[in-house]
DNA sequence: CTGGCTTTGTGAACGTGTGCACGAGTGCCT
DNA sequence: AGGCACTCGTGCACACGTTCACAAAGCCAG
């Protein structure tokens, strides 16, 4: 056994898995379980056993062969490996319909991401209070990210000022960005965006709803092959 | 059966991107862009060209060599292949934070996804009018399914009732769920759920964030393996 | 201590997704 | 009309992700 193996470079599907198995892993934690095979956490989690176990490998060998994996010890070292070993304080950019519902939020908090601050462009939002934070104009930016030590900015603007909340986000020193509008935004390689857009859920269940219907559709009695287009 | 049907079965990468492509072009129109070729919308929509390419093949060859794709044309047949030719209504369910911002935020019933009613189990909370949508009990959610021909249910719970919210929503007859709460739902396999987790993307970023400022700290004691009998 | 049972960790096969490179059409210009 | 510049559509090779299958490793009973 080398002391300390390669154990960088961790896909990125198990990246994206390994936080599912860490709030899994704590819920059984609190409801007293203290040894889990990858079956039992496949199950929980969803997917397949093997995956479970090629993932958690990534780690290093932090199983017991014929037992299972400690949960408490697994739980540390996913921590470790996502980095929450610490808190993260988060920006948020967009005091409208869903910055205020990010803000109100608690959950953020709880999971090791605080809400730092948020701001907004447009003044006759400044001042008001969210789930406890004050809304500051976008200006203030660059003094909050420093002052908070701020490594992550959630844009929360219409389409219209992603951009130029991203723009003023990286300017700032925000280095990972997680962006609810609807635009594909143009940054810097080295900051790291990811993209949550509703619609595009939406669109891709519209997909398989349309592909279900897609012999009979209710709502064309009568009509039989494809439709007419005109 | 129509042979045209024979070349359904499109990838999920590329049922994904449809929607980005689909919005890029629709912004396109409105500029009065008629005409765009695969690099320029791979440039927009930050894709490869030939994935663009490769992606809108799936639909057909619709696009004309040595001049691009006609903007409208193309607008119509993704439209047609995601299903938007006629509106989806949705039903949220849970009238918190979250589903009070979704229900305030125009942008679904824009992009031809309706909310055709949100309930809540909380009788305090039935009666109040969210984005011009009265909140109803959750009683009343098969009522609601069925009247409005509702296929798309979103879940806006607390972690702990989501459960029970797909297992009404799928009672009620829905067949696809967008599922915002942090657990991974049981459902028969027929329905179609895709979740948005928040804490999953912040812990995703904070990976990457901790890698970064992993190679300069590395300052871990005797990280090689666990003790040997706990 | 030995044998049998359980479960991990991983090599290998398989499937999906990506990107290059180039043939095949298409329109424009001379 | 013919050549040329341009761009699509796609075969192919490679990268990535998933799943199977099994040897290695640990625990327990007797």
């Amino acid at each position: 056994m080398a002391p300390d193996r390669n154990r960088r470079r961790i896909p990125d599907a198990t990246v994206s898995r390994l936080p599912v198995y860490l709030r899994i892993l704590g819920e059984q934690a609190d409801l007293g379980v203290d040894s889990i095979s990858s079956e039992g956490l496949a199950e929980l989690a969803g997917v397949n056993a093997a995956k479970v176990r090629k993932d958690l490998s990534y780690l290093g060998s932090y199983g017991t062969r014929g037992v299972g994996y400690d949960v408490g010890y697994l739980v540390y070292q996913i921590r470790r490996e996502l980095g929450l070993t610490h808190d993260w304080p988060v920006v948020i950019v967009g005091a409208g319909n869903l910055g205020q519902a990010l803000a109100g939020y608690g959950g953020f908090g709880e999971r090791g991401f605080p809400v730092a601050g948020i701001v907004d462009i447009d003044e006759s939002k400044v001042g008001s209070v969210l789930g406890g934070t004050r809304v500051r104009h976008i200006d203030e930016l660059p003094q909050l990210v420093q002052t908070k030590r701020v490594n992550i900015g959630v844009i929360a603007t219409p389409a219209v000022a992603a951009q130029d909340a991203a723009d003023r986000l990286v300017k700032a020193g925000v280095t990972s960005i997680l962006n609810f509008a609807p635009v594909v935004l143009s940054v810097p390689r080295a900051i790291e965006v990811r993209k949550v857009d509703l619609a595009v859920e939406l669109q891709i269940l519209s997909y398989h709803e349309q592909r279900k219907a897609g012999g009979a559709i209710h709502a064309v009695p009568g009509a039989n092959g494809r439709p007419v287009s005109a």
